[in-house]
Parts: structure tokens; sequence; C-alpha cells
RNA sequence: GGCCAGAUAGCUCAAUGGUAGAGCAGUUGACUUUUAAUCAAUUGGUUCGGGGUUCGAGUCCCCGUCUGGCCA
């Protein structure tokens, strides 16, 4: 009859110190102990402050020896299980037990419709005097409030409208909420508000619900997907004596034990290859990252980073492995592989991704099939009657290509493209090209306009991977990482590396509009204390 | 970093320079299948902070804080 029961609720041994206090009700029994609560509470004299209301509630339950703050609950189903128990044709179902925030209180007189949110989503109970007794006006109809937490045990019913409900046969105030919750229809739009209360925002809205368990989902499944390949997951340090394997302004914090300052991680490549020399052949890290630069609609001063190192592999294989991996995902989490964003465009993420070599694209792009060999004059100058304003002299002539390739390409590659052998300039982590040593091979996945994953045929010789760093730190030599230097040169296995933003990836499979959306607690500037 | 916009009741929003309002929430009452339940009554304000103009400022001006958008 009853499921994955302990015991009855209503029995529990009194904890040391604590007189038995019986606070569950319904069952058909009044409360073992009458409420000695007064009739007429005055709530009146404060009821426009709402949060004094309901500590004043509070403070009557607890002179009544009910403590909801040390009520507890067996949950045995979540709500969206509950529909499944009751199929078609179905009046009653089987008794469950279920939990969470009261987000809907409609009351009528003897009856009362009561929603409650858990994990799962809302499910509807259905509590009335004749089920509850007494307890039901003196106790719910008089003490418990939008956003409390409460459990209800009870069988399933459909009402008439076919909504699958709980029956209350007993109830109980599992915790009390002191401060209400933002209002019901317009819900929670204040955007700093969403962001510094995200727990009011993931109670109201359910559009952001809905996506921060997608992103939790998406993580999973990528983790799902490596293991079945094999690969070890690992976690390397997150504080850095040098911030190495990207270009970015680090963020510098300093340790009062070793006395020194350290930087937050801007990549976690470098650790990851050190892996690699030590014999971890397949192996991925999901961890945050660090960049201190400019904050925007798709920059977050920490974001999540997924980088994947397979030796014996290369970018055309890590092309095949993310490709796979995405694809998987998608179909797990989403059950399609089609993302429509919220300006209705239509992203698809099956079959094979295009492949485009980023020299033909500026070329295509600039119509000028001659574009490589142009002087960095001509090219800032094609640039201006292209419309960038920004290419200025001082530039490197691979900057004010990649400025063509960032304005006027990038962002009208919404369908997922691997662009391939960049200039080699762009990163001194790759292997150059055989037979053309202007540019590297590797790609980057621009998928929804934007760079999704740069991959590597990993740089392996030490030699060549000094030069390029030391062409990189130009003056700034204390930029080289040299213990990883030291690490290459006792030799890593061939090997394609793979790097994936999380969050830009949970956009586009979510279609958010903004990379906060995807983040719980995004970052801002800290509140003034009044 | 620059430009633009915003900040008013717990929440969502109004208010020509002239007594700060509404809906929801809250409180009191009615109501045993509601779906933003309904009906009646009703409480609720340091208008982000600081200065200024004015007989009078939520409103106009200046400074600051935070937030959003665009640009860098």
């Amino acid at each position: 009859m009853v499921i994955g029961w302990k015991g009855s609720s209503a029995i529990r041994k009194p904890r040391r110190g604590q007189t038995f206090l019986p606070c569950l009700m319904g069952e058909g029994k009044a409360p073992l102990r009458v409420l000695n609560m007064s009739e007429k509470p005055d709530l009146n004299a404060i009821s426009h402050d709402l949060a004094a209301v309901r500590r004043e509630k509070l403070a009557q339950l607890k002179a009544a020896g009910e403590d909801p703050f040390r009520a507890e609950w067996d949950q045995t189903h979540v709500s969206q299980e509950c529909p499944a128990l009751m199929p078609e044709g179905v009046e009653e179902g089987p008794e469950v037990s279920v939990a969470g925030r009261v987000v809907a209180l409609r009351v009528m007189g003897k009856a009362s419709f009561v929603k409650i949110l858990d994990r799962g989503g809302v499910i509807q109970t259905y509590l009335t005097r004749d089920a509850l007794g007494d307890a039901y006006d003196t106790h719910f109809k008089k003490k418990v409030d939008l956003g409390d937490f409460i459990g209800v045990r009870g069988k399933l019913f459909r009402t008439k409208t076919g909504e699958v409900t709980v029956r209350a046969a007993a109830y109980r105030l599992v915790a009390k909420a002191l401060r209400p919750l933002p209002e019901k229809w317009a819900g929670l739009t204040d955007a700093e508000k969403i962001y510094r209360q995200r727990y009011l925002d993931l109670v109201v809205n359910e559009e952001s619900r809905r996506r921060l368990f997608a992103r939790s989902q998406v993580i999973a499944s990528i983790r799902k997907f490596l293991w079945s390949r094999q690969f070890t997951e690992v976690e390397t340090p997150a504080l850095h004596g040098v911030a190495g394997g990207a270009a970015a302004r680090p963020f510098v914090t300093h340790s009062n034990a070793l006395d020194c300052d350290f930087y937050l991680r801007i990549a976690l490549e470098l650790h990851l290859k050190r892996c690699l020399v030590g014999g971890m052949d397949r192996v991925f890290e999901i961890g945050r990252v660090f960049r201190n630069e400019g904050i925007s609609v798709k920059h977050s001063p920490e974001f999540t980073m997924l980088e994947v190192y397979q030796a014996y592999s290369d970018f055309r294989g890590m092309m095949e492995l993310v490709q796979t991996m995405i694809q998987t995902v998608c179909r797990e989490v989403f059950g399609t592989t089609s993302v429509t964003r919220p300006d209705g465009v239509v992203i698809e993420l099956g079959g094979t991704w295009r492949e485009a070599k980023y020299k033909d694209l500026i070329i295509e792009r600039t119509g000028d099939p001659q574009w490589f060999t142009r002087t960095k004059e001509e090219k800032i100058a094609a640039c201006h009657r292209l419309g960038l304003e920004e290419p200025r002299a001082d530039w490197e002539d691979h900057e004010v290509t990649n400025e063509v390739f960032g304005k006027l390409i990038e962002p009208h590659l919404l369908q997922p493209t691997f662009v391939t052998h960049l200039p080699k300039e762009l990163c001194p982590l790759a292997k150059v090209t055989q037979g053309d040593d202007s540019t590297i091979d590797v790609f980057e996945l621009c998928i929804n306009g934007q760079e999704i994953a740069p991959a590597y045929s990993e740089q392996n010789d030490p030699n060549e991977q000094r030069k390029m760093l030391e062409i990189q730190a130009g003056a700034e030599t204390q930029k080289i990482d040299e213990d990883f230097l030291l690490a290459l040169e006792h030799g890593m296995p061939p090997a394609g590396g793979l790097g994936v933003g999380i969050d830009r990836l949970v956009i586009l499979l979510t279609g958010a509009a903004n990379i906060r959306d995807v983040i719980l607690f995004p970052t801002l500037a800290p509140e003034l204390p009044a």
C-alpha cells in the first residue's frame, strides 16, 4: 500500500531535549496536542509588513509547540513521476508522498488547491477540511503561506479538468518562508534581481529553471560520452605561477603561506599536456577559467571550459570527436539536433559539418584572391572599404586579417562550420601545417556566429614550442612557463587537443540570449552596504 | 573605458513641476474541483544615495552607486 515508507511519520522518537510535539496534520486525527493559538491574532496591525506577518505566524507555531524547521518528511515521489502513475481511465492512483515549495494557493472555503514545486516541476495537491479536520482551518489556512515548504501525502486522483492531483490525507509544514515570493504573474523581471537572487528566479521563472537544469544535464552527458571513449577526468590547479595556455589578462591573487602572487588560470591546456607527458594519454577536465577582461553578452570573467587531449590523434580526430560529442549530447538531453534561436533561426547540428579553410573564407569575403600577398597598408585600406573602422597602422599584419574574420565572417557562421588552417600567429601551441608553414593544423568550430570550440594538432616539439612562446611573450619573458617546457623536453606523445566553451554551448543548445542566463550566479559588481 | 537607457509599495508597473496610484501579494470575511480562482472590505511609500534650481521636485540640473543595451 505505501511506497517506501520509513515507518509512520506521525510517530518519531523525540530528540534529546525536545518534547514530542506531533504536528502531522490529517489522517482523520486531530493533532495530538491542540494548538493553543489565539483564534484572532492581531496580524491586521502588521499586515503591511509581509515579513513581520510571517515571523508572527512562525512565533505562534512555536508557541504552540510546532517548529517547522525541525520537521521531517519522507518524499517518495517527484512531481513529474505522478502523471505516469495515472494511466488513461484510472480514477484513483496509488498513495504518494510529495514535498516542495508552495507556489500557488487557491483556498475555497473548506477545500483548497495547493501547487508545490519540487526539482521535477509542479504538482497540484488538494486539501480539504473533510480529510484534515480542524487542522485545515486552524493550521493550514492560518499558518501556511505562499513560499513555505510542505509535504503532502495521499492518493492520486484526477480533477474534473483532468489534472493529476494528490488528495491530501496528511500534510506537514516543513519549512517556513519568512519573506514573500515575487509576484505570481509577472514574476521576477528585474535583471539585477534575477542574477543576484537567482533562487527566486528559479522558483518563479520556469524558463530559467529549465535552462539551468539543462546545463547540468549537458555537462553530465559530456562526461558520459568522454568516459565511454576511455578518457580520464582530472582536476588541475586553478592557481598558476604563470598564466599560460591562452592570450588573456589574468586575475592576480596572493598566497599568505607562500608569500607570493598567483594568477587564476586562463586555460587548462598546459597542465593537461603535462598529464600527456605523464602517460595519461586520454585526459579531460571541465573547469572554471578566469579572464580579467570585458564583460558582455558573450563574455563572463569566469566561465567553464572543457579541454580534451587525446594522444595519437590530431585536429582531424578532434573534428570527429567534437561533432559526435555535440550531436550525442544534443540527442540525449534535448531529443533533437535542431535548435531554434529566440529570433526563429534554426540551427541544424545533425549530419556532417561544413569545413572551410580560413584563407578561403577571407578571400571569398574580401573578394581578393591576392589578399595574402598584399601589404599591411593595402589590407587596412581594403578593410576600410569593407566598412571596418578599427584597423590601424600599429596592428600586426595578421591582426588586420583576423579583424575581417572576426567582424565580417564569424558572426555569419550560424550553421556548424569547422574553420581550418588558421595563420600560425594566432596560436603558438599548434603544429605547423606540412607544406604550408604559414598556417597551423587547427580548427575553430563556429556555430551560432561564435567560436564554440578550437582544436589543434598539439605542438610536441619542445624546441619549436619554446620558439613560438618566446615570440608570443616578446619582451615579457616571465610569461613563459619554463616548467611546461621542461615537461615537453621529457617527451609528449603526438596528440589532438580540443577546447569547448561550455557556457557558449549551453547558450546555443538552450536558445539563451545572454551568457548570464546560463550561469547560475553570474559575476556582478558588489552591492554597496546600505 | 565611451555613449544611451533605467532604478517609485514585498513583486510588476503608473503618475504635465502642484495631495504618490493600480494589479498581484498581505490582512479580515464569504466560498468543498480551482487553473493568474472568484466576491467584499482593507493595510502598506526615506520615489537608489548626495547636492542644487524652484513658492513647490518622483518629475528639471549636477555628482555618485548599481543594472541593462550598444560600442571599444
